[in-house]
DNA sequence: ACTAAACACGTTTTT
DNA sequence: CGTGTTTAGT
């Protein structure tokens, strides 16, 4: 609503350009040749190729810095856009530090979807929608299509809404409207796929509703059937930077072209190496293209390591060598050697886990006559997220701590979504499908009978699902209880929304008054199962996050577009994360296991799309690779329970990709001797050593034999952990109630040091470290 | 209408 | 194995 009133102080720039012209550029000292050139040539397309690690976002913030300070452009009037919130807000960031002020004024730098909302709101009325439309997120969009498929009768067990919106998002991504399907497609989702597609496109017009793709495809066509207001955009963004453009879809790269078909000011900034995104429409082509698509563009390479060592280096890009079409690049660096990689097997995924948990404790003390490390300079990066649980459990159960990045997050869990459907209700009282979600909830006697009834009355009226309600009260033909509740539930969002204009209530009291008055909170207040607690908590962290924020309308914004969780917690953890969540990120020593045929390079990515999900999978294994620092320890499991059931698998393929000389092998005795059987079968010599070679040099085992397997479950007195926290346990008794955050409810059976072994009603026996466990009256609440 | 118990199903990766 | 979803029983 805003930054468009502003077009014409920017006009008034031109003087005050003219003197930043004389000011001086600090943030071009210390950049390198490459880098230097990249910022420097302004004007017309630029491809800056930046392999890991090569400063591309230095380049990229003093191109902005040097825009500003030469006047090119005033900060409103370049557009920046990245993939990820992180990436845009470490991107205000430095540019705000490079400049040695605030960077408010910059509105257009933020991702595609942020940026494209923002468009989309001045413009809504040219695609037959509100400005207050409401964003969908992937909850919402498959409930929506369930109900389409079941009203076409389709069997939604054989054809589930989830993979019909993987269809559609699929389109999105191509950029095709549902007249635009081609041929080929139109037998997908048993031939229905098309026309629900078109119906789910009406529907979401009648809801007043966008989903995620249509954010970028409603502003393609916008720009595509208003030349005026494209040519508007064309003018206003002078210059144009696009960071990870390698993982540009053709929906974002047609937006790309559309907007910087004017002056073609654009500078795209990418890795070819590092596309990883092809299953959700990533289209590596773009970048390979770019030449072709800006005749005379300037292509920079960036190829001067300042992150890793060069044995993480030589094993990245022996790795990354096996892929065709590249765009080739070859990392250099000045750094010291450092150490090798390491590679080691396991003969499970726990034994793994436990393993890796060891080597941690030992690196935080300073093992190997390496520095000691923090816990935030460790990171483990795994393929897929169930990975995770193992490392959790382990970690929890000796007490490290860790965090994990990008794990379930924190506003798509249930009770953050209930309040928040709460808050969408009371904002905008036709928002069908958080009334559908809350009507009920707490329960209200309001089953499928009395919903059905609603329906109808809305249907009947053309009105909304709450003014639906209303009229079904008023006109009995919702009765009894559940009228009574449901005529108080319309009559308290009346109230609520008639506050959110009073200045005497802060929208957060409101928040609270809405959650305690629906009675939300006290449905969880009376809950008993373990996870209950923690939902208030949440809860409760939810109303605190509103704090930061004007009112509920700027805050739900948020939420649907910034779904990341920054935590302010900044003590020392070692941070969990899928490979993908770590694209961008750089640690000392880095931890990545599980390197097994099936699970990585995955099964099911080389099933789908053969030779190119293979390739995807191995440039997936250099972004791995290329996040460490210093230190780089990859690890495989024979074994691994999946579904429950245990599987044995074959180490990765890649792991024979792996350089010998820059590779220390390490392995446990656990497999010595035919432990992990295929190892010898004709595989490389690499898992060969590995199956042989003695590990007695690794810290993390020398530890493991001091101490015993299970330390947690028979750990002798004598060895225990020198820092025992007695005041943790001297709060408990044998035979306390207690609750922990992960095992639930249980019953202490034993103290010994700080640990307590406690009977946990779901999660049974475990030995778990005091501080974890709180006694079960003591919840939040 | 709500609860408990059986049951199927699934694990990439995300704005 | 764990979760979420459908079914049968109150």
């Amino acid at each position: 609503m805003s930054s468009f009133d502003d077009i014409d102080a920017f006009e008034a720039g031109a003087l005050s350009a003219r003197a930043m012209a004389a000011r001086p550029t600090p943030y071009l000292d210390g950049l390198n040749p490459a880098q230097r050139e990249a910022v420097e040539a302004m004007d017309g397309p630029v491809l800056m190729l930046a392999g890991a690690g090569t400063g591309k976002t230095r380049a990229l913030t003093a191109r902005i810095a040097h825009l500003l300070t030469r006047g090119r452009a005033q900060p409103n009037e370049i557009l920046a856009v990245t993939f990820t919130n992180k990436a845009a807000r470490e991107m205000k960031n430095r540019v705000s530090g490079l400049l040695r002020q605030p960077v408010e004024g910059m509105p257009w730098l933020g991702t595609f979807h942020s940026i494209s909302a923002k468009l989309l709101r001045r413009h809504a009325e040219l695609v037959g929608l509100k400005s207050n439309f409401t964003i969908l997120d992937t909850d919402d969009v498959q409930r929506l299509l369930k109900q389409l498929i079941i009203a076409e009768n389709i069997d939604d067990k054989r054809w589930p809404a989830r993979h019909l919106a993987g269809i559609i998002d699929d389109w999105k991504n191509r950029a095709l409207t549902p007249d635009k399907v081609p041929g080929a497609d139109t037998d997908a989702f048993n031939s229905r796929g098309p026309e629900l597609y078109a119906q789910y496109q009406r529907r979401l017009k009648d809801l007043n509703a966008v989903d995620f793709g249509d954010l970028l495809l409603h502003m393609v066509t916008i720009f595509r059937t208003h030349e005026d207001v494209l040519a508007q955009y064309q003018r206003w963004f002078r210059y144009i930077l696009v960071d990870e453009y390698q993982d540009t879809n053709v929906a974002q790269y047609l937006w790309l072209r559309l907007l910087a078909g004017g002056h073609k000011n654009i500078c795209c900034v990418g890795d070819d190496d590092q596309s990883i995104y092809g299953w959700r429409g990533a289209e590596v082509g773009n970048i390979l293209r770019f030449e072709k698509d800006f005749p005379g563009a300037k292509v920079v390479r960036l190829e001067q390591n300042y992150r890793s060592t060069p044995h993480i280096l030589a094993a990245a890009s022996s790795v990354i060598r096996g892929n065709q079409g590249r765009l080739g690049k070859e990392l250099w660096t000045d750094a010291e050697e450092g150490e090798k990689l390491r590679l080691i097997g396991h003969w499970d995924g726990e034994e793994e886990a436990r393993w890796v948990g060891e080597e941690i404790e030992a690196m935080q003390g300073g093992a190997r006559g390496m520095r000691p490390v923090s816990l935030n300079e460790m990171a483990i990066l795994v393929r897929a997220s169930h990975q995770m649980r193992a490392f959790e459990d382990r970690f929890l159960t000796i007490g490290l701590p860790y965090r994990v990045i990008g794990g379930p997050r924190f506003y798509e869990r249930m009770e953050i979504r209930d309040a928040m459907a709460y808050f969408r209700v009371v904002v905008s009282p036709d928002d069908d499908l958080a009334f559908e979600r809350i009507v009920n909830t707490p329960k209200r006697g309001l089953g499928d009978k009395a919903q059905q009834t609603i329906q109808r009355a809305a249907r009947a009226n053309g009105v909304s699902l709450l003014e639906g309600a209303r009229i079904a009260v008023a006109s009995g033909e919702i009765k009894g209880k559940g009228g009574a509740a449901l005529r108080e539930l319309v009559e308290n969002i009346d109230r609520w929304g008639r506050l959110t204009g009073d200045r005497s209530l802060s929208h957060v009291e409101l928040a609270e008054m809405i959650l305690d008055e629906s009675g939300y909170t006290g449905m969880w207040q009376n809950d008993k199962t373990p996870e209950a607690p923690g939902r208030l908590e949440n809860l409760k962290e939810l109303v605190s996050h509103l704090e930061e924020f004007e009112n509920l309308t700027g805050f739900l914004e948020h939420v649907s577009l910034v779904m990341d969780n920054e935590s302010d917690d900044d003590s020392p953890k070692v941070s969990i994360m899928t490979l993908h969540a770590a694209k961008g990120l750089e640690f000392p020593a880095v931890f990545l296991p599980g390197w097994e045929d099936g699970l990585f390079p995955s099964q099911r990515s080389m099933d789908e799309s053969g030779l190119k999900g293979l390739e995807e999978e191995r440039r997936l294994a250099y972004v791995g690779i290329t996040r460490a620092e210093e230190l780089c320890t990859i690890s495989f499991a024979a074994n691994r329970r999946i579904f429950g059931q245990w599987q044995s698998a074959l180490p990765s393929r890649f792991i024979d990709e792996l350089p010998e000389a820059h590779v220390d092998v390490l392995t446990p005795p656990g497999l010595y001797g035919g432990g992990y059987g295929a190892a010898g079968m004709g595989g490389s010599r690499l898992e060969d050593a590995a199956s042989s070679a003695n590990v007695y040099n690794s810290p993390g085992w020398r530890r493991m034999q001091s101490r015993g397997n299970d330390r947690p479950v028979s750990q002798p007195r004598e060895s225990r952990a020198p820092v025992i926290d007695l005041e943790a346990t001297s709060r408990f008794t044998v035979g306390d109630r207690v609750f922990h955050q992960k095992f639930g409810y249980g019953e202490i059976c034993g103290i010994e040091g700080d640990k307590l072994a406690v009977a946990f009603d779901k999660a049974g026996d475990k030995n778990v470290v005091a501080k974890f466990i709180s006694p079960a009256d003591e919840i939040p609440f």
